[in-house]
DNA sequence: GCGTCCTGGTTGAGCACTCAACAACCAAGC
DNA sequence: GCTTGGTTGTTGAGTGCTCAACCAGGACGC
């Protein structure tokens, strides 16, 4: 086996900041939700597009799609949502096999008290202290970086903020 | 309640990018390792980190600082790389109430046999598709988010690559 | 109709984590 | 010495995840 290529001294400089922020903001926003508003990051998202979706509902399997989340994942999360009483499951009535997801006036009001919140987390982490320029380029290589990832996923589900 | 800002149009769209490729490449990462060394990522900085100490060896309360992680989590992560026979406890010879964490001969093994593959995985994803202006700007936007984050802490733990 | 295969979704075991409680020990004051 | 308070590390319960196994129902062939 040849030698790797191992990472450059900018390449590992680079590497060790991103990778260590990237640990710190997941924790930080993942607990300013849990402390004011009782759900992780994860079903906040859920509830997020669950909120976009028309009459709030979707099928099980799309809802997985849009949140890049397996079936599985899904599944014991809505049974957790539907416990808190934030959701409910009806059955698709084309096709039996189905279920749906529905958000539910309790879901979204918990959803609405969520969101400044997190949106005032994230603005006071990232927008707040760059510049736009630099917002940009962010995008631009997390598109990158993204599109390496996942070569056919274009659609990318969940503004941080709930719909309508 | 004042109306909380929420996010421009250009803000939003880099935060979903930047979020959706941030969860698909932890994920990419964390099966990569899994899949190729049988160890989750955090098991894989640890070792990286005991392997850069003096003697291979650190007290547990350093080996969380270093990791930005709680002493809970790194006791029970211990408990397992011991199972594993890579790391080991002792006593600390100064301090009867401490433990030191050591790596093994083995575990370094396992170490210097899982890193190719895992530097590979980020130069693939990661390096080899920015330009060097792009990894700049990426280290730098970086570290401003991580200055919010955590204010004092200057050390960066963890290079990907297990030291001498 | 009937069989076969695929798909949608759930379940349960196992793992990594968090949080709160705890035991053991050090350090400082008296 | 003793007591008080802070530190170090472990433990156990609870949570969210993964993975593999599973059932139910659709889709296609015959």
């Amino acid at each position: 086996m040849a030698e790797p290529r191992w990472l450059s001294d900018a390449e590992q400089d680079a590497w060790r900041t991103f990778v260590t922020m990237l640990g710190a903001l997941v924790d930080h926003l993942d607990r300013q939700l849990q402390r004011d508003s009782k759900m992780p990051y994860t079903y906040y998202e859920i509830l997020v597009v669950l909120s976009h979706a028309p009459n709030r509902e979707l099928r099980m399997s799309e809802l997985a799609g849009l949140r890049n989340s397996s079936r599985s994942r899904l599944s014991h999360a809505v049974a957790r949502l539907e416990e808190a009483g934030w959701v409910e499951r009806r059955e698709c009535p084309t096709d039996k096999r189905g279920s749906l997801a529905v958000l539910t006036d309790a879901g979204f009001a918990a959803l609405a008290a969520a969101a400044p919140g997190h949106v005032a987390a994230v603005r006071e982490v990232l927008f707040d202290r760059l510049t736009p320029d630099q917002v940009k380029s962010l995008g631009e290589i997390s598109a990158i970086v993204l599109e390496g990832l996942d070569p056919d996923k274009k659609n990318l589900p969940g503004s941080p903020e709930p719909g309508r």
